[in-house]
DNA sequence: GAAACTAGTTTGTATTGCAAACTAGTTTTG
DNA sequence: CAAAACTAGTTTGCAATACAAACTAGTTTC
């Protein structure tokens, strides 16, 4: 037998604040650019508006993005950030999916 | 710009009965054995009984595992198989992942 | 200046995940 | 041999989510 039990530490000590689909959708976006926008953010990742707000709260309270607020001409534009923590965050829960996944689907 | 959408959706399209870590470190135990028993799976799990009960019946909900009662003398002993459609949904999980997971962490 | 639109937040609800308390029986002990 | 303690698991109650509908605040259009 193989030894299994490491990697179920890993899988139960996954981050629940990056394992939430949504938030690791908003995470991966975030990642892969200087900032983004809310109705952007929104329509890529086809969350409604209230949940995404909820969403980005969250990870804002965990410290994983910045919310920036701004006005374009009369318009309020709300933009996010990831932080450096957040790359942390997100950067590790890779690490531990790549740790719990078996070496290879079978062929 | 790289294509991140379609990893995007593959986010959102996890399958959450397995994406709960708690059921997927039970399909994981129970895919590398033929049949688990309750107080075993309680033990390299660390999950409470309550815990544990729940998460099996809804395994055994969505048709991933089956639960089979018995006797060791005249002490019931539960124990559990995971099915061909749980093999099937963790593999399909595995795969998922593997879709959103960045092809290297930085080396 | 009323109606419709933009951009997001708050509120209400239904679903979870979790452990404490319970059930049903068995073994041990006074 | 009955009370106490133990085994094996289930049910219940509660706190935390996730989600979208309804709301807020302001702007543009008609």
């Amino acid at each position: 037998m193989s030894t299994i039990k490491p990697d179920l530490h890993a899988i139960l000590d996954l981050d629940r604040i990056v394992h939430e689909p949504a938030r690791l959708a908003i995470l991966t976006v975030l990642a892969a650019a200087e900032a983004v926008e809310f109705l952007f953010l929104q329509r890529i990742t086809g969350l409604s508006k209230g949940n995404l707000s909820s969403h980005t709260q969250k990870l804002e309270a965990a410290g994983f993005l910045e919310t920036l607020k701004a006005f374009r001409g009369r318009i309020p534009v709300t933009s996010f950030q990831i932080t450096e923590d957040g790359r942390a965050a997100l950067h590790a829960y890779h690490k531990q999916l790549r740790a719990l996944l078996p070496k290879e689907g079978k062929p």
